[in-house]
DNA sequence: AATGAATGAGCATTCATTCAT
DNA sequence: AATGAATGAATGCTCATTCAT
């Protein structure tokens, strides 16, 4: 009987039925929305059972809220890797945007999650520490350029670190956010590579010119 | 008797009851989204009933359409209405970015109606005709600024106009759809006036360097 | 202003909208049953509104009365027009026969409106005078053939004529009524041409062989 | 406790619970007809609720063909127990035709459900593999008595099985499913026991009168 | 750790009908 | 004789969730 538990290609595999069921509801939840998301459907798509749902995530929300806080910690690994100390303060300030515009580019199921966020309040994040506690690491590399550029005089203009970090991730955020109503309105395909290539260099031009200004 | 007809507030008023029905339900849209908002809590809020909404509207996804192309028709209105020709390029631009900001500063629930629709991937907004003729006259506008100031040396850079269309309203647009989740995440509360003014002068700041540079 | 109403293509035509009521409303009944029939289609279908139908009939009920009363005056005044009194029983009987037979098959509109009513228990057809008094002309018809024909010895059986009348009925009736679920058990089209015919012979050839005996 | 669990009567007993459904479903669409049969209804009259229904059948239309299925089963049960084969072919025919007659006598249910399912020209029977699989057993049996008949010289008239199941299904199916616009204009009660054994011996002498002949 | 059966409350939609003119 | 606007009550169906084992 105990030797059943251990036999290969078992079931019992918590963490993997876990990710399993993570991975399908992101899928979702971004397809549908919160409200629009039908916990059948996740159910249906996953290796296992709608009843293992619950067990694990207790209701809709509570998986809405680990898949959000998953997303969300997906991109906080992604930032501390980059190390910008070594470039010369406008070079690493075109890098960090570039980082942020390719992340954003990369990943427009994190995108359209947060969209969902904010439809809703942001209900869910502000109720979540976990989430509150995420981002604050942009702003500390943002500053450090800022105090660098500063310094040597290549950045003119003086700056609050948060406004730049809005401006940069608006520009980064709505392409990809507004990619349908923008697209479908002046019939243009904003994920084609060279538009996206323009818009990467354009974005850096843009908060290059502010700075030295 | 003849009188009585024309008396305000009385039954028979398709049109007056159209509109009703029309504010309500954009006030349940842009507060629960699309699949959130609820059919019969329209109603209810409504002058008349349930009925009536299919009668005029035939459904749900119907009468999320017409709230649609309302919002879109209002703000075409308001764009019309600006003479920037009389301006220097440089004004006019300030004067064109601070209309948008204003407009979407004012407009919160045309933004997130908006950001509903692109959660749904635009799919309302491509399939109505109406909808999809809306917007090009902006782009009007800005190829018309850019010309002159290119024209009188005022902005050495040369940029394409949906381009800058696009980084405009990616500023004005972001501060408001996504204040939730950029405010908790911050701890700051974005419709501050203060914060306000300082980034719609930032923004006109930023547009306006990158065109001279 | 009286002129008007004698204009050519004049809309106050209450007859030929009573009819035209009918028509379209035979259709859907037979269409759909009673229940299934949808008083906004067949307003729809018709030349005039929805509020006509109710100012004519009264209800659905009503319409759908007056669409039953329509179709049995219908084959009470083609069952007037034989003259079977000039012919040998035997080719009387022949002649009665086939008479029901075409009827059935020219009218399948009517042998689905008799077995709607049936489903409904002829709960309308009861309610109805005007119905009720119908069908009795047939039996008098046969009563005489079969007199005529045990007189002349030709009819060896003693009949009862309202149960010759069912027999002839039930199979004439049920090859129309039936057609539907027969035809798809087992695999024929029971309005095949040849088929009708080879039935028609048949039944008649069954009755005969039976009244001789 | 053990026994607890076969204790009769228990919650979760789904077979129970969907034989249950299909009982009362059959009873209000043979009440009501397809269109005119009421889920809700249908769902207080039954042990579980509204839900069960759908869970089990999925729509109203699944439940009907469910019933419908039952209905047809139930009758292929039967038919595969009569043992003609040691019975001369009159005697083997008379107590085919007593048998399809004294079935449709007793399932007035089963009649009622064909002649819907034919109003709705029988579009879930033909959607359905298993209902038009059902009757081919009803034709071999007869095409057996047939051959016999005509080889002994019993029967002088060639017939097609087929055809003659028609007649016969015709006067046994009619005699039921018309009752009531039968019944109501010729002011008779056609389930009389008088007249029901009248017409059952009327029905055996016409088939085998005209067989003979 | 896992599951098939069950559920109450609510969902978008449609029905036959009537009002006011 | 004719009609566009309006309606209450239902109708078929689905939702997230929990029970019993």
């Amino acid at each position: 009987m105990n030797l059943a538990q251990t036999r290969v290609g078992r079931k019992n595999d918590p963490d993997g039925t876990k990710e399993n069921i993570l991975q399908v509801a992101t899928e979702e939840f971004v397809d549908a929305g919160f409200s629009g998301a039908r916990v059948d459907t996740i159910a249906e798509k996953t290796k296992t059972s709608k009843r293992m749902l619950y067990y694990y995530f207790g209701s809709k929300e509570g998986l809405y809220l680990a898949v959000l806080e998953r997303a969300y910690a997906k991109i906080r690994s992604l930032e501390s890797r980059l190390d910008l100390e070594n470039l010369e303060p406008e070079e690493a300030m075109r890098s960090l945007i570039t980082s942020t515009f390719d992340h954003d580019d990369a990943n427009p199921d994190f995108v359209q999650l947060v969209s969902i966020e904010n439809i809703h309040r942001a209900e869910h994040l502000k109720s979540s520490d976990v989430l509150r506690r995420t981002n604050s690491g942009a702003i500390d590399i943002i500053a450090a350029i800022l105090a660098r550029g500063e310094a040597s005089g290549a950045f003119r203009r003086k700056v609050d670190p948060v406004d730049l970090h809005q401006m940069i991730s608006a520009a980064c955020f709505f392409r990809v956010s507004n990619r349908h109503t923008f697209g479908a309105i002046f019939n243009r395909d904003l994920m084609n590579d060279e538009l996206k290539a323009r818009h990467r260099q354009m974005i850096c031009d843009m908060i290059l010119a502010y700075l030295r200004s």
